[in-house]
DNA sequence: GTCAATTTACTCGGATAGAGTGTGTCCGAGTGGCGAAGG
DNA sequence: CCTTCGCCACTCGGACACACTCTATCCGAGTAAATTGAC
């Protein structure tokens, strides 16, 4: 799995501490240097993941001086699936071939059912896609909190700091 | 996801059907070559993946001349979970690498929970998990045959006129 | 005819190249802020 | 002092190399069968 999909995630809830109490859009944007100073992960390659989840409308980008992302809508209104689609993409892991058609199927008339296999695999996909879905940013963020209270101004401090 | 889950998937329904109705001891080995051909796959990179399912005690692999690969166990005690871990390995799909702990997060005493974010992955992979375990090849075979019943007959039929 | 040693052909098994995708990086287009000049 | 124009610094956005895993392949070790010869 996309490495990406965890940096995303953070960025998410940095970003809504950051700008605790404040409208979304009264919210001051965050250039990509500072989150992935938050991180300490390689910058550029950030920017590629913020931009694939402000192209799925998760984040909203501004430019010129002073830009930089910001959240495009509440944490309760972002799913992990959302993250994850943005990042890695929406196809399947598993694609089915249709080798059941080849060699030994050859002649056969093509089988209107999808075969049996590909289906008991995207019922997995299915499973682990509903479960993802269920989990909402907001809610990873109160379990966050019930552990650590003070991580909200913790965060504000360091920015402040490092700013 | 790897290409030879399929593969393996469909390979373990083919020894089956041959060797239906016999002891799985007495069943003669299939070598790769004819399993390669039976899908038309490449055959030495089957044979890497049957290598992998005789390794995970699922295929039994017997050297030497008229030799090849035959189930280990029965159908119904071997799942499309066994497959893909035989095949992919046991490892997770998604990696924590504990960035909240780097940055920002760098000075606090390091969390004993794990991270909430890893834990909503893991928990939607257990999911997935779960899902691919609670379907046995045997429950496939049979979906397959309530489509097409004469499967088994065409396969040992296609076996001989080849052989 | 029976048995055993030898040859032989065929199989698995792991070590070895090539391609595709994710990982990491760079530079150009665009935008808002800042300062200076003019009214 | 206020407004306006131009410059500039900073940001996003997409185009560009590198590395690693998956895909595909090959050849050697090992084994069971078949053959041949002797008894």
């Amino acid at each position: 799995m996309n490495e990406g999909v965890e940096w995303a995630a953070h960025c998410c809830l940095f970003l809504d501490w950051l700008g605790e109490g404040l409208p979304l859009d009264d919210r001051t944007p965050v250039p990509t240097t500072r989150l992935a100073a938050a991180f300490e992960v390689p910058a550029p390659y950030l920017n590629k993941q913020l931009q694939a989840l402000a192209k799925a409308g998760i984040l909203a980008s501004v430019a010129g001086k002073r830009g930089g992302f910001r959240l495009a809508r509440p944490l309760d209104r972002i799913t992990m699936m959302d993250i994850v689609t943005a990042v890695e993409g929406p196809e399947d892991a598993f694609s089915c071939t249709e080798i059941r058609g080849r060699g030994v199927g050859a002649g056969s008339p093509p089988r209107r059912k999808p075969c049996d296999i590909a289906a008991t695999m995207r019922a997995a996909e299915l499973a682990w896609r509903r479960s993802l879905a269920a989990q909402s940013l907001a809610g990873i963020k109160a379990s966050v909190e019930a552990h650590s209270p003070l991580i909200g101004d913790h965060t504000r401090r360091w920015y402040e700091q490092k700013g």
